[in-house]
DNA sequence: AGATGCCATCTTGCATGGAAGATAGCGCTC
DNA sequence: GAGCGCTATCTTCCATGCAAGATGGCATCT
C-alpha cells in the first residue's frame, strides 16, 4: 500500500473536515460515530476493520482503536477475529436508556433550579427559546426541526446543570437512542404535550422550584417512554 | 525485543490469574485499572507507555488500546505524543460523582420498590444482609470490612434493578471514587447512620413503596455527600 | 445422498519500525 | 547575565507483517 498517505481521503460522507488537529484515530471514530448515528451502518451490520480503514484511507490501527471506543461506548461490539458488529437496540434497551434519562435528567433539572437567581432566569429563558423553536416548528408542520429542537432543550439543561460526567453518560444513551427517535419521530402524537411540559419544565425552573423541576422532567420523560415503548413493540421493531 | 513472547508475564501485582481466554488488551487494562484504583499508580502520574508495556511483559500496542479504554471511563487522559497521566479527583469531581450517584441510585432503588413482591422481598433480603454484615463489621471495629460491605450494598441494589446501562455507570464513578472512599474511611463518623439509613432503604422496598424508597436513597447519600465533602476540603486534599 | 474432516481464506491480535511532534539542555549572541 | 534558537532525545502515531483463530466449501468416505 501506498507509503505516502493522504493527510485527509474523505471516502465517508459523514467526515467533515478537520478544524484544527486531529489524529486518524479521532477522524474514524466520528466517522464511525455519524455513520451509525445516521443508519448508514446498519445495526446487525458486521464489517471487517480492513473494509473500513479502506473506505476512510487509512490503515487498520486507527480504525481498531476508535472500533475500541465505540465499543466502550455501547454502540458496537468488537468481535475477536470476526468483526465489528453494529449492536441493534431492542425495546428493552429503550427501556434501560429511559430509566437512566429519568434520573439522570429528573436530578439535573433539580440543580438547576437550585441555582442562584440569575443564572436560573438565563438558563430558563434559554429553554423557553428552545420550546419556542419546537412550538413553530410543530405549527409548520416541520418534524425534523421539531426533533432537533426537542434536542436542544435537553442538551441545554444538561448544560445548564455544570456536571461534565451527566453530559457523558446523557450523550452516550443519547447516541444509542438516536435512531430510534428519528424512526419514531413521525409516529409521536403527543407533540403538543411535550411542548406543554417543557413549559412547566422552564417555569419551574425560573421560580427556584427544585422538587417541581424534578418531578415535572420525570413526568415527561415517563410519558414519553410511556408513549415510545409500546410503538416499538406494537410495530414489531424487534430490534433497530 | 524477544520475538517469543511470554503467554502471561506478572510484572504486576494486581495482576490476577486469567481464568479462561484473556487477550493482552484486556490483562492490560485489567492491570492498569486495579493498579490506579490501589494507587499504585499515584495520580498526577505520567507514565510512558513503553514503560508500562515492559513492565507488563508486553508490547506497546495492547497498552495503548487499554489506556484509550480507560480514558473513555475516566481514569487517565492520554496526552498526545507525552505519555498517559493519571487523573487526579479534586473536590468538584465528588461533588459530580454524587450527584450521578443520587440520580442513579435513587431510580434504581424506586425500580427495585417497584418489583413483584417475590422479587422485592428477596432484594430486600439481599440488602439487609448486607446491611448486617456492616453492623458486625461496625461492632468489631473493623473499618475495611465495613467499607467493603457497604459496597456490596449498593452493587446489590443496582444489580436488582436490572439495568445494564446504570451499573455501567456505577461502576464507572466507583472505579473513579475509589480512591477518596478508601483514603475517607478512617475520618467518617456517620457509620450509624449509613446503617440505619440501609435499613430504611430495605425496608420501602420490602413494603413495595418506590417514592419511599427513592427518598430513602437520596437522603442516604446527600447525608454522606455532606459529611464528605467538608472533610475533603478543610483537609486540603485539593486533588487525590 | 448425507455426514465428516481438511484446507484455503478471511479475520483480528499483537509486535515492531519509521516518522513526526514535544521537550529539555546547551551553546551562542547581544 | 538574559534570551534565543538548535539539536538530541523521548514520546506517541500509524502502517505493516506475521501468527493464529474462525469459517465455509469441497472432497471423501460410508
Amino acid at each position: 500500500m501506498a507509503r505516502a498517505r493522504p493527510r485527509r481521503a474523505d471516502g465517508v460522507p459523514g467526515a467533515e473536515e478537520g478544524e484544527k488537529k486531529t489524529s486518524l484515530v479521532d477522524d474514524a471514530y466520528d466517522a464511525m460515530r455519524t455513520a451509525i448515528r445516521d443508519a448508514s451502518f446498519a445495526p446487525g451490520y458486521q464489517a471487517s476493520e480492513q473494509e473500513i480503514a479502506l473506505r476512510l484511507g487509512m490503515s487498520r490501527t486507527p480504525v481498531h482503536e476508535a472500533a475500541i471506543r465505540l465499543q466502550e461506548d455501547g454502540l458496537v461490539r468488537v468481535l475477536p477475529r470476526k468483526g465489528i458488529l453494529i449492536l441493534a437496540l431492542a425495546p428493552d434497551d429503550v427501556r434501560e436508556i429511559y430509566d437512566v434519562l429519568i434520573a439522570i435528567e429528573g436530578r439535573a433539572a433539580e440543580l438547576v433550579a437550585a441555582l442562584p437567581k440569575v443564572e436560573r432566569l438565563a438558563a430558563a429563558r434559554d429553554l423557553d427559546a428552545h420550546t419556542d423553536a419546537m412550538a413553530e416548528s410543530h405549527a409548520a408542520a416541520a418534524l425534523p426541526a421539531w426533533g432537533e429542537a426537542d434536542g436542544r432543550f435537553h442538551a441545554a439543561l444538561i448544560a445548564h446543570a455544570r456536571n461534565g460526567r451527566m453530559s457523558r453518560v446523557i450523550q452516550a444513551v443519547n447516541d444509542q437512542s438516536h435512531r430510534a427517535r428519528m424512526l419514531t419521530l413521525n409516529l409521536r402524537r403527543g407533540l403538543e404535550a411535550s411542548i406543554a411540559e417543557h413549559r412547566q419544565i422552564a417555569q419551574a425552573i425560573r421560580a427556584g422550584e427544585p422538587v417541581e423541576a424534578l418531578d415535572a422532567m420525570r413526568r415527561h420523560r415517563i410519558r414519553a417512554r410511556d408513549e415510545l415503548l409500546p410503538l416499538l413493540r406494537s410495530y414489531g421493531l424487534k430490534h433497530l
